[in-house]
RNA sequence: GCCCGGGUGGCGGAAUUGGUAGACGCAGCGGAUUCAAAAUCCGCCGCCCUUUAAAGGCGUGUGGGUUCGAGUCCCACCCCGGGCACCA
């Protein structure tokens, strides 16, 4: 089976191989067993017309070698790929070019299929997955059902992104320094109906749960950032004019009450209009039309300068009755608490810039503890550190902590305030207006007709009706029920979106309007009579699509029973391979897409269907390769590396390789064309020291023992253990320099044994699969190398009679000496004093001290 | 501005709990082989002083500190990369 190629013949040798182990189905994960379980998941690609990027490989690699490894272990191995093939790109060639995103799709993902195999990455090819397959996207539908009938799922007019130049509507992600992520086009806002999803709800969960996880702590912070808990309280400010009620802020510091001197509210808080006095109504009007024409990139990146306008009102300080000027300033965010604030520019940065620009009041009632005693006068404002209170009637003297405990308590004890805690974290927008994406399975009836299909009995509902209001009519929305899954994307006759921002769909009007049969899922065309007979109502489809993200939020469930027609994954299945033992991917979707697919893990994970309530235990980012000149890859810089230009020219196994030489698999690091000669010379060389030039078995590989040199039985041993502790550890790097020194040992020896040979072999298999496996075949070995187990080392061979001991002088290495394990530091000492490099630094000096570390080190201090 | 991560030869990078800095590879230099070249093989390869060698001095971004001993720990600073950015 092997081929007959003298030298190391790649080019043969792989295709080889790989059609070797598509006929043996070698990497078919198998049926739930007793047999210990190992899932890596690598991130999948979005398909793309450029095809695979270099950083791919990279991390498809990492996993590649752990899952060999663990295959070689013994381990029943899940070893998934599949394609996030829903997306702008495409929709943008249809749009182009007229023909059906699913065309374009279908040849990307196969140009990505055939360079990952080229690659010899031991998927389960069974498995391959797409989102866009309307098996997939049934079940990407049915658990957006399961959200919507928990409440989870609402409507919601929102400000959004509208590009102008790209006709579509962008996600707060996709927009970049207020431009389009794709193209860099200009974007602007616009007010539009959406599916939102109540992520908020598991805020605090999201958040605990990050604790236990096996993540990158950089990784981890980054979502608690983004998660933004903050705990405080809602202090309720009683308004001057009684008749107008009063005003609800959120603060983190109750304890800085006394010193609040003004209180802000946003620009479209609901008072505005009642808190603007006459007075002051044009300055107000103008400031709300100027706040309201700011974007979102205005409001932050002119955030050095604080504006804002009077509004004429006054409220009332609850804790001493003092009269507070009611400011409307846009550096108040109506998004955030309860979109007014008290401010104390004493100690708070923003609030200072502020009064200090508005001339209002600042007054301290926070100081330093140990202000009395440096006595060095007031510690300059704003100040936010920590301290006592101060000018606080009942309060002063108090530490600040203490302080805001009781303030809020005693307010909290008149109604005045309650604890509170708040998150950054908003709701997840969750719709598109696009084609090329999953259709949202809902249908939009009267109030009378949601009132029929409750009386009927349907299943599938909210808690509370989800509805929105258009043209004086309210639209309630009925879910499909689970039979009319998958919800299928009609044919268009134009992928453009329309001036308005709506979906293409919205133009598909046979699809769109329909009597719909909400028991059945049913639908028939709205241009015809009502069907005579069953419960029909008047629908309109919703047009919006699912975002990119919803597809990746549950694939790795998918992967544990793809095929199944029933439910996302099968019980059984489920629960033998849990959740992946490992994720790589990169660390640009450190927060969404591992956000979100916790998100939809947690509400699976509560409905029953899912034995944990996180969905990935171990998360691992891979470093950016960079260009060859140092920069990001890109077309337009044109350092962009081909795996399949490396392939042609030293083989999928040295690019392997070579992807995991370069450094830390974590680390950012350069690509160099000409370090992967030596890598490929690293092959070359195992290749020659097993193989002689005729082909066949070198002559120093004995099957005979007692030849082979005991110090490469020894470096063998060091080998294996170095090998697999550097692999457990994703260390892959140093496991490649350590097979480099038993290969440089391999073509200086005059012999080793077939055995030790074949467990060189074996440990060269993860990372270069393909020579190994026509080595290990050459040797005489039996079926593929990963069914001969991962080699053992012996610990009894590691350890040697002598031991080498570093002598230093003053901590200075001045010799090292060979001496026996048994030596006592006497011994030691006495060896170390016939050193000629020793004697001439303590000669007529007098020994102050002797340190010695056994088996390492002996420092001899002199005066 | 705030929060992380990182600065080690010409280059990518190695270095247990603080214990020989520079493993492995690239590039470079010298040699062997060759008519010649490629490939391959052998040797050298942090910097400085020294004719050479021996010996020595200096070296992990900068400056201090702790320690018998610091790439590793502490303090201050500089530079690079990433994230967040009026969230009260």
């Amino acid at each position: 089976m092997a081929t007959h190629s003298k030298d190391y013949d790649f080019s043969s040798i792989e295709p080889r191989w790989q059609s070797r182990w598509a006929e043996n189905q070698a990497f078919t994960a198998e049926p739930p067993s007793p047999k210990p379980k190992y899932y890596a998941l690598d991130m999948f690609p979005y398909p793309s017309g450029a095809g695979l990027h270099i950083g791919h490989p990279e991390g498809y690699t990492a996993t590649d070698i752990l899952c060999r490894y663990k295959r070689a272990r013994g381990f029943n191995v899940l070893h998934p790929i599949g394609w996030d093939a829903f997306g702008l790109p495409a929709e943008q060639h249809a749009v182009k070019t007229g023909t059906h995103p699913a065309a374009n799709t279908a040849a990307n993902v196969g140009n990505f299929r055939r360079q990952i195999k080229a690659l010899g990455f031991s998927y389960d090819w069974d498995r391959e997955i797409n989102t866009t397959d309307p098996d997939y996207f049934r079940w990407t539908q049915w658990i957006f059902l399961q959200l919507f009938q928990r409440g989870l799922a609402y409507v919601d007019e929102r400000p959004v992104w509208w590009c102008p130049e790209l006709k579509a509507v962008l996600a707060n992600e996709e927009v970049v320094d207020g431009r389009s992520e794709v193209g860099g086009h200009p974007v602007e806002r616009r007010a539009l109906r959406q599916w939102v999803l109540r992520i908020t709800a598991y805020a605090e969960r999201l958040l605990q749960d990050l604790d236990g996880l096996n993540w990158p702590e950089s990784t981890k912070r980054m979502q608690a950032a983004w998660i933004g808990r903050s705990e405080g309280a809602e202090i309720e400010f009683m308004l001057e004019d009684p008749r107008l009620g009063s005003l609800k802020v959120f603060t983190t510091r109750p304890d800085t009450l006394f010193g609040a001197t003004y209180m802000v509210i946003a620009p479209e808080h609901p008072l505005v209009e009642k808190l603007t006095t006459p007075a002051n109504l044009a300055a107000v009007a103008a400031y709300r039309r100027q706040a309201a024409a700011k974007s979102d990139l205005e409001r932050t990146d002119l955030a050095k300068d604080k504006s804002g306008v009077f509004s004429g009102s006054f409220a009332i300080n609850p804790v001493n009755g003092q009269k507070l000027p009611i400011w409307i300033a846009d550096y108040v965010l109506m998004g955030y608490g309860t979109g007014a604030i008290m401010a104390v520019p004493a100690h708070d940065e923003r609030d200072y810039e502020f009064a200090r620009k508005f001339d209002i009041p600042i007054v301290q009632v926070i100081e330093p503890a140990d202000h009395s005693n440096n006595g060095h006068g007031q510690p300059p404002l704003p100040y936010t550190g920590e301290g006592n209170l101060i000018h606080s009637d009942g309060y002063s003297g108090l530490p600040w902590p203490e302080a805001k405990q009781r303030i809020t308590a005693d307010l909290a004890a008149k109604k005045q305030a309650k604890p509170t805690i708040n998150f950054k974290l908003r709701d997840w927008l969750f719709s598109r207006q696009r084609y090329w994406g999953e259709p949202i399975p809902i249908v939009w009836v009267s109030q009378a007709d949601y009132d029929r299909a409750v009386a009927a009995g349907i299943s599938g509902l909210p808690p509370e009706p989800v509805a929105y209001e258009a043209d004086g009519t309210t639209h309630y929305a009925l879910p499909l029920p689970d039979s009319a899954l998958p919800l299928e994307l009609p044919e268009v006759e134009s992928y453009q979106p329309s001036d308005s921002g709506e979906s293409p769909l919205a133009n598909a009007t046979e699809w769109v309007d329909v009597w719909f049969n909400p028991t059945t899922g049913e639908t028939r065309p709205g241009a015809s009579p009502c069907p005579a007979t069953g419960l029909w109502l008047s629908g309109r489809r919703e047009t919006n699509t699912m975002p990119q993200w919803a597809g990746s939020c549950w694939y790795y469930l998918r992967y544990m029973d793809p095929r199944n027609r029933t439910a996302v994954a099968g019980r059984e299945a489920l629960d033998y391979w849990g959740t992946p033992d490992i994720y790589i991917g990169g660390a640009e979707h450190a927060v969404l897409h591992l956000l979100y697919a916790r998100f939809w893990h947690k509400v699976l994970f509560d409905s029953g269907l899912l034995p944990r309530d996180e969905p990935f235990q171990r998360l691992f980012h891979q470093g950016i390769i960079l260009g060859e000149d140092g920069e990001k890859m890109s077309k337009s810089r044109g350092n962009v590396v081909s795996p399949d230009t490396i392939i042609a020219s030293h083989g999928a196994d040295t690019l392997r390789l070579y992807l995991m030489f370069l450094g830390p698999l974590e680390a950012m690091k350069p690509w160099n064309p000409r370090g992967i000669e030596g890598v490929h010379r690293f092959l070359l060389k195992v290749w020659r020291g097993l193989i002689g030039d005729d082909g066949a078995i070198h002559e120093r590989v004995v099957t005979c023992g007692g030849h082979e040199p005991a110090e490469l039985t020894r470096l063998l041993h060091e080998t294996i253990k170095k090998v697999t502790d550097d692999i457990e550890g994703l260390r892959f790097n140093t496991a490649i320099s350590q097979m480099m020194i038993f290969a440089n040992a391999l073509v200086k020896t005059s012999a080793i044994d077939r055995a030790s040979a074949q467990k060189l072999v074996q440990l060269l298999a993860p990372f270069a699969p393909h020579i190994a496996e026509e080595l290990w075949h050459r040797l005489g070995g039996e079926g593929l190398v990963q069914a001969a187990g991962w080699p053992t080392f012996d610990p009894g061979l590691l350890e040697t009679e002598s031991q080498k001991i570093v002598i230093q002088v003053n901590g200075k290495r001045r010799a090292e000496i060979e001496i026996n394990k048994t030596a006592t530091e006497a011994d030691v000492v006495a060896a170390a004093q016939k050193q000629a490099a020793v004697v001439s630094q303590i000669e007529g000096k007098t020994v102050r001290r002797v340190i010695y570390v056994p088996g390492r080190i002996l420092n001899i201090v002199i005066a």
